[in-house]
DNA sequence: GCAGGTTACGTGACCGCTCACAGCACCGCC
DNA sequence: GGCGGTGCTGTGAGCGGTCACGTAACCTGC
């Protein structure tokens, strides 16, 4: 009003930080917060990260102006000075099919975003799979991008574990230790096949098999499990070892057992989608579950309930698994002492043993 | 060597930025590697950003500097200047249950990072069920985190449709106009529906029932596609409206079906899932698949090859849906002009009819 | 021999935030 | 009255990049 000029002036004023300029870029600043509360950028920053010697009055302007802005913080700015990006990484290491494949991987996903979520921090999903991938999430990763690593399923040798054991991010990983250093959040995978095990025994099964899986993590805590219960009488023709927990790997499985053990009368599948392919195939061959044979799966994931007749399995803690993962990172991240958990899983009857 | 206090000296040098205190700090940073390769800032940040105006020499001189000091650039600081990202948001607006009953939606997440991972870009996660969530994707969104919004089965309903249609950021919705002037892929619905009802009549079947799905996206186009073939044939007793993709639902809807045209001879379900729980359902009811009742699907996902007997569908070309949601939204993110697409589907004949 | 263009390179000035520091008012206390 | 807190606020100096400019070297052509 008072200056014709003033508001397409281009820069008269080079030490009021861009006062003129606001609404032209994208979104309003912090200093023009701290303009319309009247306030200095200090005084709003403090604002933003916990209040700490802000006077009652100018907490209220600095509110009302970011309302009235609709201002929310630039995060590249932030996380420039302060280092932090308050993002994490939920690096998958398995080969693709598995997330396709198995039911667990959405649960964790899903919870891991949302318990990220509550806290303010957002998840980015990491494929590694091809080469190619690998050298981007390590690169990413190293390039200060995410405070922390969720590594699903990694196998030992895994590139980057080497570096993560470093120290150089935090990182948990899912099921099992994904390499020495690095914390882990699992469910009582031994435990849970010694209970589904001692369950079949008591329902009066005989010749009990068992459907392994030692590539994936957790595999080989459950076939221990399996041989805590029947001692020698896990014998060895009554155990095969599937490549995945898929349900193909199942059906493969389970005819080689019927092949080997024509009189088997229950078995134990690693998981639920193994334990499906071995119901159909127990069907294909004519038996009866549970009459016939009896079969027990674990996770207890959503096909557990979907299968004829529906599964009996063990109850893996995943919802609680993840939220634990979140907060054992988030933890490291914020330099505070955690370490690995082990939860309790619980056996589900149904009708299939 | 020369000076005894020169690796330890706090900062003599105020002009020079930051060069005698590299190390201490995460990671390299692009003034070190001008100095190991004895070029000027500028020099480097033009290698990093195409290599325009830059000698052979001082190119060879850079990436071998790059190499022995491990840089990886600050995406922090380049955003912050360049107002670009490289991150684009996932948001899932369905219920969660959706995530975690669909196969579908793990394969199009999949090949959605894989191909935003090919363009260095990454894939930010975001549930969007509960109201505080959806204030925080907002929030996120709206904030300049991510360059654009790949919209998984949006609700015309959405809050932030709005802010997207109005091109604050880039968008693409997966499945159907998510709101108007949002671009979406999608498969072709109606003529893949189409398709698999003329096959059932080509079969000879005379009693075809629907098991529709009209809330979820595309799934009023599938009841379309059956309509326009069986035209006046279409009872209404003869469809079945689900409430979502799942098994149990699949069930509810073939009991429904079977007690209203006990005479039915074949069923067309609006997906894979839903076929699934059919055949579950008409086996419980002692008819056999498809002598009795021929059972199509829609998707041609995973379950398709583990019904039994495997089932008749719909191919859903999901990988190329989302390479060309990618596709698409990065062009619009690079401002190029970029329009909705639609993709052509195919029978797979297998045994369920 | 010099105008003119092209290629190569260095130099500030930011981007929007945080953080340390300095300043100031106000208090109570010897 | 001087002195040390304590509560609140403003300010300058970065964080690590990019980008517009200025400049210098070199080639060309008249």
């Amino acid at each position: 009003m008072a200056d014709a000029t003033d508001t397409t002036d281009p820069s008269p004023h080079p030490k009021s930080r861009g006062a003129a300029r606001r609404a032209l870029r994208r979104g309003p600043t912090i200093d023009d917060v701290a303009e319309v509360a009247g306030v200095s950028r200090g005084t709003v920053s403090r604002v933003l990260n916990g209040a700490h010697y802000v006077s009652p009055g100018a907490l209220k302007a600095v509110e009302q102006a970011m309302r009235t802005t609709g201002y929310t913080v630039n995060q590249s700015a932030r996380s420039l000075v302060t280092k932090q990006s308050n993002a994490i990484a939920f690096v998958l290491s398995e080969p693709q099919e598995r997330l396709f494949e198995d039911p667990n991987f959405s649960v964790l996903l899903r919870c891991c975003t949302q318990a990220l979520g509550e806290q303010d921090f957002s998840l980015v999903l990491m494929l590694e799979s091809s080469a190619d991938e690998r050298d981007r999430v390590l690169r990413y990763v190293r390039g200060g991008h995410v405070d922390g690593v969720l590594l699903i399923s990694a196998h030992a040798g895994d590139p980057f574990i080497g570096d993560l054991a470093r120290g150089v991010l935090p990182a948990v990983a899912c099921g099992r230790p994904a390499g020495p250093g690095i914390p882990y959040v699992a469910a009582e995978d031994r435990q849970g096949a010694r209970e589904m095990t001692q369950y079949l025994v008591d329902q009066g099964r005989r010749r009990i098999g068992m459907i392994a899986c030692s590539p994936v993590v957790g595999g080989p805590e459950r076939l221990a499990g399996y041989r805590d219960v029947l001692g020698r009488k896990a014998l060895k023709r009554l155990v095969v070892d599937a490549a995945d927990y898929s349900h193909a790997a199942g059906v493969a499985a389970m005819r080689e057992l019927l092949a080997a053990s024509p009189d088997i009368d229950a078995v134990f599948a690693a998981s639920d989608l193994l334990a499906a392919g071995a119901i159909d195939e127990l069907r294909r061959s004519g038996r009866r579950v549970p009459d016939d044979v009896a079969v027990g799966g674990f996770d207890d994931s959503r096909i557990a309930r979907e299968t004829d007749p529906p599964l009996t399995t063990i109850r893996q803690p995943l919802e609680q698994v993840a939220r634990e993962m979140v907060d054992v990172l988030l933890r490291l991240v914020r330099r505070e002492p955690a370490s690995s958990r082990l939860l309790p899983t619980e056996l589900v009857v149904r009708a299939s043993a």
